[in-house]
DNA sequence: TTATTAATGTGTTATTATGACGCAATGTAC
DNA sequence: GTACATTGCGTCATAATAACACATTAATAA
């Protein structure tokens, strides 16, 4: 356990890139990270993208630092990129987290040592730290997580099944979730998550995977395309057991549409 | 508008107290800060509680700074309560805003000069400044602002007469407007913001207030009372122009239920 | 080859929610 | 009393929702 805590922070980034800002410290923002949960969808599960600690059976989200001369949102992006090699995503903030005790208060200097960063200088990672939460939904066929040495792990692990995650990342985890769920209500989702033919069960799959509820289909068939966002191909799914069902692909202008002003308004 | 450059980050905090954290900068998490947006509801306006900056023509909403051993929903509680002298309500956190631009890097020493601080100890207060904003709904009756000392003004101010606030404290509050307008979907409003006994009209203000548009008052009527989180009283109001509406409250056990559960779960 | 099976595609029905109204009742001002 | 603004209660057509029936399709097992 004490080795847990030994590595405190460490996940957040890479060992080189660690020893770099830790020693141009006055470059980033103190106290302040950025973790991101990336979900993908693939087999009918939904995937988020973690980061595996070297040699450790504890997995992280990816996060990192905030250069002084960026807007957090740009940060977020680049951050994402630097550990895991995705680009081009849109993140979206979802929360702020800064319990006092999501820092543990033990970072060892064995780590200081390893790194061969003096003391003094180390010291800018054993402060307390505030970390703001941003979510992306993203093509897990498209987007192929590139580790960025070769002793890190990146991998898509399915949401049901997300190991033991370091500090109160799991809580992180959970959060961005409980929002996706939200958003789910208010706007379409699918674009970024479906390859772009896809049919009518895939996409009901997507939601009730991401509610955690099974769905009725025709009453789903039927909301899904008084949506009008989606188009029906006049082609089927091939190679599938049982009847094939039809392809569908999303209108973009009318789903960017739907997008803009939501879907039900409420009041 | 040099001027209002100078003041820079001053407005979070009143003077005496100001000095003090910077003195003490060691003990509050640095280039981080709390803004909270507060609504109240009075004579059919939807109101926010804003502090004038001392001698200026510029405002700014209630914000501080957060101490290294306090988690920030509790830092954002304090914060309130030491500017305002408003305690024991619910601040929900809704975004955190870190763009570059929102510091001006302009603070000027004759501020330091004027607080008698030291150059070197100043400078915890030039560096860039990410915050995060809280919202919260309160009885306007009996929410009665205390200013910190007598040279500072908190006032009630009309959101729709809301004048220049300093920073980017118009775009958090914009934002902590969407934040209500979007929560009036998924869970009733008006706890907080009408006194104990009330009519459906009063209730509607506030709605038809908050989304900054009308409704159908018999629809209104409906909807509402269909929610079963309204008690009917055996009285009416007095004192009124035209037909005495009829009074009501909140059942607040099934208010709260309906908080917890939400309005309408979509899918 | 044919029957079986497990999916998909399409439709029906009852119930409920919504939006747009009508009209009587009430209390104040004149 | 009369005019008037506002409240309380109700109607009706339409839309959305939930629950369910049945035909269609394609792989597979007999």
């Amino acid at each position: 356990m004490q080795d847990n805590l030994t590595l405190r922070k460490w996940y957040l980034i890479e060992k080189r890139m660690l020893k770099d800002i830790i020693e141009n410290n006055e470059n980033y923002q103190p106290g302040l990270s950025i973790d991101c949960v990336i979900f993908g969808f693939h087999d009918n599960q939904l995937k988020v993208l973690l980061i595996k600690i070297p040699n450790r059976e504890m997995w992280s989200l990816p996060g990192g630092f905030i250069p002084v001369d960026q807007d957090i949102d740009v940060a977020a992006v680049t951050v994402l990129n630097e550990r895991t090699g995705v680009e081009g995503i849109f993140l979206r903030q979802f929360a702020t987290f800064g319990k006092v005790k999501r820092n543990d208060q033990h970072f060892d200097k064995k780590i200081l040592e390893y790194l061969k960063i003096e003391e003094e200088k180390g010291k800018w990672l054993m402060r307390r730290f505030v970390t703001i939460g941003y979510y992306a939904l993203v093509d897990f066929l498209k987007t192929i997580p590139k580790p960025a040495n070769k002793d890190e792990v990146i991998e898509w692990i399915d949401h049901k099944e997300v190991p033991e995650l370091i500090l109160d990342h799991k809580e992180i985890l959970d959060k961005a979730l409980d929002t996706l769920r939200m958003e789910l209500n208010l706007m379409p989702v699918g674009y970024n998550l479906l390859p772009e033919k896809f049919t009518i069960p895939e996409l009901q799959k997507l939601y009730e995977t991401i509610l955690d509820k099974k769905l009725d289909r025709r009453n789903f068939l039927r909301k899904i395309t008084n949506i009008g966002i989606l188009t029906k191909l006049d082609e089927k799914k091939s190679n599938v057991a049982h009847k094939a069902p039809n392809l569908y692909t999303f209108d973009k202008e009318k789903y960017d549409e739907v997008l803009k002003n939501g879907l039900n308004q409420g009041w």
